[in-house]
DNA sequence: AAATGGTTTAACCATATAGTTAAACTAATT
DNA sequence: AATTAGTTTAACTATATGGTTAAACCATTT
């Protein structure tokens, strides 16, 4: 492995647990295991290494957020697929909204410089449920409020994780563990059963 | 005003906007119009003063949360009251959730050191999901995934106001300020249309 | 083996920052 | 008016931190 990429190994690490404000060049440096200099050798300056890192953080959320609305046939099927996505990724880098969060609240031009154009297709969910409303299928919502829901039951158990675990689960680990396992099967009911409308029994 | 109050004034504002570490103790002072020494002379460190207005921002978080579940006859009320409560605090409130959120994430050791004892009432709130399933009221449902539910959805758009007001709402800061009024009533039909059985039309 | 160019280090610099100290000020008390 | 107790300030200290520099190291080429 490279030296540059053993110094970016080490500032993930660092950055992701602590921040920009609170991590320390002479950490990443003992965490990669070579001198101060070294960093502003390869990284200019801490911000240019942050930078990094973080638009490194926010690429892996994008793929996620644009799933192909054109494969998909029906509102329910979008959803599920949209949530079960989101959160396989999650699972896979928990520390993600923690991290994102943090920065962009202590500088919100992080997301403009970084996300650039990018934003929710609402137009393009807002005639789905048009459409599936005109079939009977679901009952009229706003499309803006469906995806904050669903985005918000998604997101927040990783943003907020060590609030949620002591409050609702007594700081049981494995309680925990179990919610998030279940988490996406109980998401996609709750909104469905929501939004559909239900045939009679 | 006394100094004293005067000090706690300026360390609010600043603390809440930049958190501990964003924060320094001459911009608090210059805030206050006074002398850095004089904080010192009140508040014998950063720590300590930091101490006195996260606790201040916790305790205003606690009584929402304790809603007396006595008063309330079904779950549907309790969710409709509960919503409405805790909205209605964070509309006052709107730095509340990302300032808390940022600290804690930062030194998890502050909830158990703040919080204390309280926990969610989640027995209670369970033996009321399955008085109302045995009715025929509504469906079964887990009291710990719902709870996070409807916590998500009223508090993730605060602590994630920058993220959100991007990327749906293409900073359209009027349209985010109707959606947060707007709030109230969606999260509770939404939540209710889920868990209810619904009657034959 | 000498030269070259990229890599790494120890030592250093400038600055910012939390915290301290001793003196000055102020208002009430004797 | 002198004393006293509490309040406020200017000046200072110690330390941490981002960043720089010049020299040493090392591998490859000539």
């Amino acid at each position: 492995m490279t030296t540059e990429e053993i110094i970016l190994q080490a500032a993930r690490k660092v950055f992701r647990e602590k921040g920009l404000e609170g991590s320390r060049m002479q950490e990443i440096a003992d965490e990669a295991g070579i001198n101060k200099a070294l960093l502003h050798y390869y990284f200019r300056s801490k911000d240019k290494l942050f930078m990094k890192i973080f638009s490194e953080a926010i690429q892996s959320m994008l793929p996620s957020v644009r799933i192909s609305l054109q494969e998909v046939e029906t509102l329910n099927q979008f959803l599920s697929f949209f949530v079960h996505e989101y959160l396989k990724l999650l699972n896979e880098l928990p520390w993600l909204p923690r991290f994102i969060l943090q920065e962009v609240n202590r500088n919100p031009k992080l997301i403009k410089d970084i996300m650039g154009n990018r934003e929710l297709p609402i137009n393009e969910i807002d005639r789905l449920i048009r459409r599936d409303t005109e079939k009977g299928l679901i009952m009229p919502i706003s499309a803006e409020h469906l995806m904050v829901n669903v985005i918000s039951m998604i997101i927040f158990p990783f943003a907020a994780r060590p609030v949620i675990q002591t409050l609702i689960f007594k700081d049981d680990e494995h309680a925990y563990k179990q919610f998030l396992i279940d988490r996406s099967e109980q998401i996609t009911q709750f909104v469905l059963r929501s939004i559909s409308i239900q045939s009679k029994p």
